[in-house]
This record gives C-alpha cells, structure tokens and sequence, in this order.
RNA sequence: GGCCUGUUGGUGAAGCGGUUAACACAUAUGCCUUUCACGCAUACAUGCAUGGGUUCAAAUCCCGUACAGGUCACCA
C-alpha cells in the first residue's frame, strides 16, 4: 500500500494533475510591473469599513499599475455564511465606484481565472490535496474536535505551545493500511498539512509594508480540508487560488500576519512563487476608555450601511478611507484636488503599522467640503437619489417642483466660497425644512425669539416691516439698509459696530431686529442668507406665515 | 503561555541622528459678519510609553520593562 493508493481511496474520481491547472490557468500576459491583485471577503457577515479599505486598496494598487482587480468570494465556510451578503457586496463596490475586471456574480462568469467562488472550485482543490497525499505531504486525521480542543486545554495549563504538532500530531504516522481502514470503516477525518517545519529555525520574510520580519517556521499539522463538506480551509485555498489566479500582492488585515509561515511552508512545499503581501492595520474603536477593534455588532459606523444611510457621498467615504489607509494622501489630495483617487501611487510603505481610530469627525469635514463643492444640479442629483431610498415622502417634495428646490439648494453655493453645512444628505432636510409649507404646517415647532423676548415687540418689528418696509423686488442692498431702517426706528443699532461701541445708547442691534424677521418666517435662529429665503419664499407666503405669531 | 506587531497632542499623523516636533481634523478665543456657516488669525505635545545605553548630539540607533493589539479552530 503506498500513498498513491490513500489518495485514490480518499479521491477516486479526481483525474486531472496540478500540471493541468497550471495549464489552464497560465502565467498572465501583462505589463512589467502591472499587480494582480483581489478582494476576497467572506460572505459571514456585511461588509464593513474595513472590508472597505481593503477593497480600496487593491483597486488603486491595480488601477494605477495597470494590472487586475478580481474579486473572489470566500464561500468555505458555510454554516456561517449569511443571506444577501454577497449581494450587499457587489452593491457596494459599485456604489463606491469600485469596478472589478474580473468577478463572479449572479450565475455570469468575467475573467479567464475562474470560477471566482470557492465552493465552485473544490475540483481544483481537491486535485491539490490528492497530490499532497501522493507525496506523503499530507495525512488524514481521525482525532475528533472534542479531542483536538482537550489537547489545547491541556497546553495552555501545562504553558505550552498550542497546536496539534509533534507528538500531538497522532496520526501524521499512521500505517497507511490503518488509516485506510478507517476511511472504508466510514471514520470521520480532516486531512492535515504534514508539516516538516522545525520551530526552532528562523526564516527572514519581506512584508510590504512593515519590511523585514523574522518568523519561527511553521511545525503545526494544520487542516488543509475540512471533514463535513470537503472544502478547504483559509490557507489551503489561499495557496491554490492566489497562485492559480496569478496573485502578485495581498492585501489583507493584520490577523493574518501570524498565519505567514503557515503559507511560507505551503508555498514552498509546491514550489510556488509567493505573492507579496501588505497587511494592514486594524480600524479601532474608542470604547470610553478603551481602544478595541471596530466592531460590527457594537458600532453602527462598521457597516457600510451607515454611510449609505446617512447619505455621504462615496467619495466622501473614500477619501476618508484612504486617508487612514495612506499618510501620504492628503497631501497628495492638496497638490491633485480633482484627480480620480485611484491615481494616487499607493506606497504600502506609507501605510500606518498600528491601527488607526475611525474618526467621523474627519469624514464630516472631508464629506462637507466635497457636497459644498458640488453644482446645484450635481447636488438635487445626489440628493433625490439617496431620498428616493431613504426618505421617500422629502423626495417627493424635492421633486415637486424642481426649479423651487435647486434654488433653495443653490443659496450660497456656486461660488468661491460656498456654504458647508451639509455633512450628508440626511442633514439636508433638517437645514431646509421651512422651505416646504408641508412641512411648515406639520412642524410643531415653537418660535423661540431670542434677545428680544417681547411677544409684542416682535409682532410690532414684523408689521411694521412688512406693512412699511418690504418690497419684494428690491435689490439686496436696498432690502438690507430698508432692515437698518427697521432697526432704527425701534431703537436698534443700525450697525453692529455703532453697537459694540455705545451699547447703552441702543436696545440691541440690527442683527436683532434680522433675527426676529428670521425666527418669524423660518422658525430658525440660524439659516443661510435671508435676504435669499425671502426672495425665494416670496411675499404672500412670508405673510400667511407671519399671521401665525 | 508561545510567536508577531505596535506605542509622537483629543484624533489621523509627518519626521528615521542636529527642526522653534510639519500638516489635516477636532477644540478654544479673536477678527469678519444681519444669524449660522464660510474665510482669516491665534492658542493647544516643557516633550515623542518608560528605564538604561551608544553619541558632541536621539522622537530618530541598541537593550530591558510596561502597556496595547493580533494570532495559536475542521472561521475567515
């Protein structure tokens, strides 16, 4: 009995070799220097601000290097997988404007490397565990989960290493005639790595972006396929699929920095050219006093739904992304406002080591100047788009009557410097409620007058200014020395510097007499321009409203 | 417990042997101003986790310590 007869016992219909893959998937035709690079994540859970980066990452590594950008769904393990998450995957990248050359979805297949789904490949990967088992290099393993975790139990009181290596390793020296007893008994198994790693060895390995790093080989006999389904496990799929799809850079998170002599040996082992990775850093949390890894469950923020929510911008999102994901981003953003993101030259080199706190406050402002710079049309664009999904009934009065809306989205804006106030588009309507009668109406809203506190002071401002004052087409100049006017003759300041220099000669001034107009009309203490909102507004309106006072 | 990584202001960070320790966000104050926002200006690390060493000189190099994170699954 060889092990020849073990691999046709466990693989009895797998005919092709290792050689045949490397056939059909040869080396890829591309420029020096082009990265082939992919987004792998697992379908456990919907995607997050870290899924995110990554994405990032390897689309700007692959665009700007004139290489690939696949993406590869991590589909091993199933009993966790969760419904629509593949789905919310692929709507996210395009959302974001993430365009993979090479993917799998919805039953079509782009790309000459596929299948791009790893339960689609076990063909190939069990092609790669039959020649494991061929030459020796891997073993099944009958030992049961309840074992393997007692053997862990007991390493950590006795303040060992963890793992099934060495002599914990039972069945890495099985007979073959044994071990192929068991399979025809119908024995559970997994087959192991057979590893021949000496722990005590060191080996130099070039991380992209931490540099050198010196590691222990690896002597564990890890899984490589699991028992119930057959499918491999991360690491084996890894060395097949990356190598297979002609890989060149991984990117990934940091938690797989300790897994790197698992797949230094396995690489090996085969022959295979490592890619290079770049690990990078955690997004973190403050938790009060505490710093933690983000957390899907804890942290609305995670999930890529909060951003889509809120209604930032994607590009808001990605700016922000990159900007933790590259110190030098900025900077370069500063020199090249308006070029795409992906132009930027990404040096792994310049990614933090440590992780990096999600800070909101940055998206806010990065999120602010982005929608301030947007036309009134790119902006009634974006916004209808993310109310039509978000708030269905706003949508329907921004699209009332679209000439009204823009104007109001237009006030100070086109222009050097325009207005900030919207961070997202969910804070529009908070800005701009008063604009829309409905809304108006059904707001239960208080007047709070501010530093004139007189209920009949301020009904005497506002008549008095409609009923002598306003004319609906003058010019802004004029409206506003017509307010000073106002203002006098209440015995307010006409200008704020008059005020500031003989306060006791004046009640207050114009800017309270403005504010009362303001409250009046809007229900608001701070709004954009009045002068703007009243034109817009208009006189009939201003006065049905004003009666309610 | 083993292995790996990290530690510069509230946050992200630049700096990689000689700097007044960049820059951005946040915060505070002031100016501008009809409110708010914008813009402008100013302030904010007496010190680069900590102890020691090397050096004329260290945030920058070396060693120890502390703390934090990751990993050690038939999860990725």
């Amino acid at each position: 009995m060889t092990n020849k007869d073990l691999a046709d016992l466990i693989f009895p219909n797998i005919t092709k070799t290792i050689e045949d893959y490397e056939k059909m998937y040869p080396e890829r035709d591309l420029p020096e220097g082009a990265k082939v690079v992919r987004f792998a994540p697992s379908p456990t859970g919907f995607m997050h601000i870290g899924n995110m980066m990554s994405a990032v990452i390897n689309y700007v590594l692959a665009k700007k290097s004139g290489g690939v950008f696949f993406v590869r769904n991590e589909d091993t393990d199933q009993a966790r997988t969760v419904e629509g998450a593949v789905d919310f995957i692929h709507k996210t990248l395009k959302h974001y404007g993430i365009y993979p050359d090479e993917y799998e979805y919805e039953g079509k297949i782009v790309g000459n490397y596929g299948p791009y789904i790893q339960s689609e490949r076990m063909e190939i990967y069990h092609t790669f565990v039959k020649h494991l088992l061929e030459i020796g290099k891997a073993y099944p393993c009958f030992m049961s989960k309840e074992e393997v975790d007692e053997i862990r139990e007991n390493q950590l009181t006795a303040k060992k290493r963890i793992g099934i290596y060495g002599r914990f390793a039972r069945f890495r020296n099985l007979p073959i005639e044994e071990a192929m007893e068991r399979i025809k008994n119908g024995e559970k198994y997994v087959i192991r790595f057979k590893s021949d790693g000496d722990f005590d060895k060191k080996f130099v390995f070039e991380e992209q972006n931490k540099g050198k790093m010196e590691f222990p080989l690896n002597d564990l006999d890890f899984p490589i396929m699991k028992s119930e389904d057959l499918l491999p496990t991360y690491h084996f799929a890894h060395l097949v699929d990356d190598h297979l799809m002609r890989t060149t850079h991984v990117v990934r998170g940091e938690e797989w920095i300790s897994s790197v002599p698992i797949h230094y040996e396995l690489f090996q082992t085969f022959g295979f050219k490592m890619p290079k990775y770049i690990h990078n850093s955690l997004i973190l949390k403050k938790d009060g006093d505490t710093i933690r890894k983000i957390s899907k469950r804890k942290d609305p923020e995670a999930l890529m739904f909060y951003y889509t929510e809120k209604g930032y911008p994607a590009s808001a999102v990605i700016e922000s992304v990159m900007t933790i994901a590259n110190s030098n981003y900025e900077e370069w953003r500063t020199g090249h406002p308006d070029a795409p993101f992906y132009e930027f030259d990404f040096s792994p080199k310049k990614m933090s080591s440590s992780g990096a706190l999600f800070d909101l406050d940055k998206l806010d402002n990065i999120s602010k100047n982005i929608i301030s710079k947007m036309s009134k049309d790119e902006l009634f664009v974006e916004l209808t788009n993310w109310a039509s999904e978000y708030d269905k009934e706003f949508c329907e009065l921004l699209n009332r009557d679209i000439e009204y809306t823009k104007r109001i989205l237009n006030i100070e804006r086109e222009q050097k410097k325009p207005r900030k106030d919207y961070a997202c588009y969910s804070d529009v309507k908070s800005k701009i409620w008063y604009m829309f009668d409905e809304l108006w109406n059904k707001e239960s809203k208080g007047y709070e007058f501010q530093t004139i506190a007189d209920l009949s002071e301020v009904r005497n401002i506002v008549k008095t200014y409609f009923d002598k004052y306003y004319v609906e087409n003058d010019d802004k100049d004029t409206w506003f020395s017509k307010v000073k006017e106002l203002a006098k003759e209440f015995g307010y300041a006409p200008e704020v510097k008059e005020y500031k220099e003989n306060p006791e000669n004046y009640k207050g001034h114009v800017g309270d007499v403005s504010t009362v107009l303001r409250i009046a009309i809007t229900r608001e203490a701070m709004t954009p321009d009045l002068y703007e909102l009243m034109r817009i507004l208009g006189r009939d309106r201003m006065l049905k409203r004003i009666e309610q006072i």
